[in-house]
DNA sequence: GAGACGTGGTC
DNA sequence: TGACCAAGTCT
């Protein structure tokens, strides 16, 4: 049986057209610059878990502006960086930023290394690899959903993932290089995300289509995935309670769906089931309209219910907050619709 | 290993 | 329009 070797200019010529073609982002540095800051290495790479680019930038810019080093985000409030993270998604990241800020700070500054990140809470093998490469300088094996296609096709690598990680791993593994393993890592994904895409992916302009054993054999087929579930659909109410210019707002439990967020009280819903139906006091509720929104395991048809003139006090743990500061409170996405709906509601009334 | 975990953009 | 997808991690 004959190995299949990677032709051993594939890297070089990756990091000339990385040369001419980098992407310029807020968080990296262009070829020949020095390598950027760990902290903003740190925090674009969890900001951009399953997250793109452009959805990434504004809460970068955010968040490096109002802490700008690892020590000013180890000082905030847990309160202060959940809310500014609202809108972002999987808000467990924001748990962990804040508890790896507080380590590091500890520590007296990052690791240098893929075993000391991957100690960090919220770096997984993944996000090591790529801060250790692109903060540090290491030779690390950076592989993600951009490398893992780009990589598939390279070597026809028809096995479907998950099971094909092993064997992708080990092919990026053969192409990395020694030197520039920052620049070959972003190198990859500029590619993944410009050229190399899931659909309909641009081989005229690839620097590795002489290399790739997948060019003129359907390239967008690959990898090959697991057909997708599908998602169960809940329903469930969320209440606006109103009074005095203010709004009843609670703090989910800090682990699971939305965990530690502000939120509408609600019925209880969850992606096992249905909402109880049952609002936190007894009234006369409006019905203000119904928001859809789809989560990654199910889709939930949320019924807004307001009730205005609440009593000073409601039952359970909450706060009244002002409705005209209500973009600070950082409800998730969620909820936000929730609350306009609401808020539109009151309008028609007025 | 498979499921939980958000959101917005794209075709 | 809706399915697919994005620089994954944790349990």
């Amino acid at each position: 049986m004959t190995a299949t070797r990677p032709d051993p200019e594939i890297p070089a010529k990756l990091l000339a057209w990385y040369d001419k073609h980098a992407r310029a982002l807020p968080w990296r540095a262009m070829p020949g610059e020095p390598a950027p800051d760990p902290y903003r290495v740190w925090l674009s790479e969890i900001m951009l878990q399953q997250t793109t680019v452009a959805a990434v930038k504004p809460y970068f810019a955010a968040f490096t502006q109002r802490w700008p080093d690892v020590a000013a985000l180890a000082n905030a409030s847990d309160e202060d960086v959940m809310a500014a993270w609202a809108g972002l998604g999987y808000y467990s990241r924001a748990r962990n930023l804040v508890k790896a800020a507080r380590f590091v700070a500890e520590l007296g500054g990052f690791p240098e290394t893929e075993e000391g990140l991957r100690a960090l809470p919220g770096v997984g093998d993944y996000t090591a690899a790529a801060i250790a490469a692109i903060a540090f300088g290491r030779r690390a094996v950076v592989v993600d959903a951009n490398v893992e296609r780009v990589v598939a096709r390279l070597f026809a690598i028809e096995e479907p993932l998950p099971g094909a990680r092993k064997a992708i791993r080990a092919a990026a593994d053969r192409i990395t290089p020694d030197e520039r393993s920052g620049d070959f890592a972003q190198a990859m994904m500029d590619l993944g995300s410009r050229i190399c895409t899931p659909r309909a992916p641009r081989c005229d302009a690839c620097p590795l289509a002489a290399d790739c054993a997948a060019r003129g054999h359907d390239p967008q087929r690959l990898p090959v995935k697991a057909p997708k579930k599908v998602k169960p659909v809940r329903r469930g109410r969320a209440f606006w309670i109103e009074r005095e210019g203010c709004v009843w707002l609670v703090q989910r439990a800090p682990e699971g769906m939305l965990g530690g967020m502000r939120a509408l009280p609600d019925d209880g819903w969850s992606a096992a089931g249905d909402g109880s139906g049952e609002p936190p006091l007894v009234g006369a509720w409006q019905e203000a309209g119904v928001v859809r929104h789809t989560f990654t395991h199910f889709v939930i048809g949320l019924s807004v219910r307001r009730y205005d003139g609440a009593p000073a006090t409601v039952s359970g743990k909450g706060e009244w907050w002002p409705i005209d500061r209500l973009d600070e409170a950082g409800l998730p996405t969620l909820f936000a619709k929730a609350a306009r709906l609401a808020r539109a509601a009151s309008e028609r009334l007025l």
